[in-house]
DNA sequence: CCGTTATGCTTAGTTACTCAAAGTAAATTG
DNA sequence: CAATTTACTTTGAGTAACTAAGCATAACGG
């Protein structure tokens, strides 16, 4: 076995670890990832509208449409005509999305921050220059990533 | 900015290369990731039974039935009973699904092959640890993932 | 040898995510 | 005011995943 096989491997766990985070939220909270993540979104920014989502997910309006479907259904988001622009709708939480919010405490992210919390400083800087060299040499450049460590979440390059 | 924020966001980034890489991999091949994946399953073996697929991807047989339906629908599979124990069905790849294969050069592993390659050997193994550090801080323990870069592909646990 | 149990796979039904295209309503612009 | 653009929803369709139920074959125990 090899360093590359090894790197590989290590690589897969870390995405895995992530995929399997997605079934820890959902067997947690009852909410699908995807559904996670525009709840994150709308409590980070305490409304949006329906294309602000579509683009920090880089998804359809029709998905996105969906989505809040579903969370509107069971009770986790409200959908409210702005005054100023009434084609726009601007999605809020409910109560009861804070409490599932609140309830999910994005296990992954909080066991990642809490290990390397607990690091010396030399290592902390050494991890995170390690690991944006890894990022550098796989991604397509430009992405914007938010820290939120929750699948499929990034902020896609500003302009506008 | 912190470190932890910094971390956090490198991590994002390294997950949202592999989920990009799932769209490149549809978009050369025609294939999705999910099918990609088991056309490099049982590439790995030759051939193999619906159970072992399912076993290495930790989905379940009726996924892997439908999956295997779509290859076998694109000319890229084929079942065949196997003669020693009448209840199992080998699968295995047609040529079309070796050229589909060959052309699909796994971008993102090669990719990261390369690069990692061209690394001096001290930070060679400075990058391993690195990642192996960071996978053990966030996954769950006891996986056992194979050196393939794709979606959701993940040996688990030997036993058996 | 035969019935029971276990195994391997498929079928059917459901839920979810995603997209593209078409539709509606409201604002903006010439 | 008409035309265009913008914001969102609807519709129709594909992929992926699960569970539960079914069928065929194998293996075992008397």
């Amino acid at each position: 076995m090899d360093r590359i096989d090894s790197s590989l491997i290590a690589l897969r766990r870390i995405v895995r670890a992530t995929e399997l985070f997605g079934r820890e939220i959902r067997q947690a909270t009852g909410v699908t990832p995807a559904q996670f993540r525009v709840l994150q979104i709308i409590a980070e920014q305490g409304f949006v509208t329906a294309k602000a989502i579509s683009w920090r997910m880089q998804v359809s309006q029709g998905t996105v449409t969906s989505l809040v479907d579903k969370l509107v259904r069971d009770g986790l988001a409200l959908r409210e005509k702005s005054s100023q622009d009434r084609r726009q709708i601007h999605i809020l939480l409910t109560d009861a999305a804070r409490v599932v919010l609140a309830e999910a405490p994005d296990p992954l992210q909080q066991r990642f921050v809490r290990k390397f919390a607990a690091m010396d400083d030399w290592e902390q800087a050494l991890r995170v220059a390690g690991l944006e060299r890894v990022a550098a040499m796989l991604d397509a450049e430009g992405l914007d990533a938010s820290p939120v460590l929750a699948t499929g979440d990034i902020r896609p390059p500003t302009e506008t």
